[in-house]
DNA sequence: CTATTAAATCGTAACATTGCGATTAAACAA
DNA sequence: TTGTTTAATCGCAATGTTACGATTTAATAG
């Protein structure tokens, strides 16, 4: 159930973890910076925008904003549409919509359990 | 809403986001790496558990896992009770409770939107 | 063609994370 | 007290992340 072309994870050894507890991380480790969440949230908020909006929205510069957007969209999360010279970002909902259901999937454990146990 | 004395982020410019959004950064970080999703998961499906036994199930040195259960119990995710020479820890359930409904309404942004715009 | 504009990429400094061997600390047993 | 067991902590090597100035690329305007 991956999306896009899932990168390695560096030093950690994921070949021990399971493919679905690498996915979780993946996705969480990419909300993992404000700025991809205040990106989300703005995208969401205002449906589209350009890449020069999040750069004043948000009050990073330009090249750390676009390294952001680059993660979100090689995970799939968001898609990128060349128009003139600026470029429309957008949620891809089909993409957000699979990644939630893996991820409240994983929160919603807890359902199981009563109370604590120590 | 924050639960446990919650820690700076290093070179990351917390100050410029809101509370809302460095709290889903934090909580998205513990959960992006694959040894705390499987420390979780484990905790989970047998309620509680020794450190030991989380080394011995996921295949990682005893100070690496120390190491990620002491990020989960300084979230307030997970808590730690100490048993002779041992360790048992378990969910901290109604902190999960708490982090899961913060990380559900960031998942659930979509509700509103009806398709892609490019 | 020559600007101009917008965004991607390069390069790099500062810092964080991961993993583990070695050691320490704490509780208990003999 | 002296082992033994269990987990925390220390220290460090290897690698990743964040941020941004400088540069490049690409599209368009004049």
């Amino acid at each position: 159930m991956r999306l896009n072309n899932i990168k390695k994870m560096g030093l950690v050894k994921t070949e021990i973890f399971t493919d679905l507890q690498n996915e979780i991380a993946l996705f969480a480790k990419v909300f993992g910076h404000p700025a991809r969440v205040a990106i989300l949230q703005h995208l969401f908020k205002i449906n589209a925008c350009y890449c020069g909006d999040l750069v004043n929205e948000i009050g990073l510069a330009q090249p750390t904003i676009s390294q952001h957007l680059k993660e979100l969209k090689h995970l799939g999360l968001i898609k990128g549409n060349v128009e003139g010279t600026s470029v429309c970002y957008c949620i891809n909902i089909a993409n957000w919509t699979k990644m939630k259901e893996t991820m409240v999937q994983f929160l919603n454990q807890d359902i199981s359990i009563i109370e604590d146990c120590c």
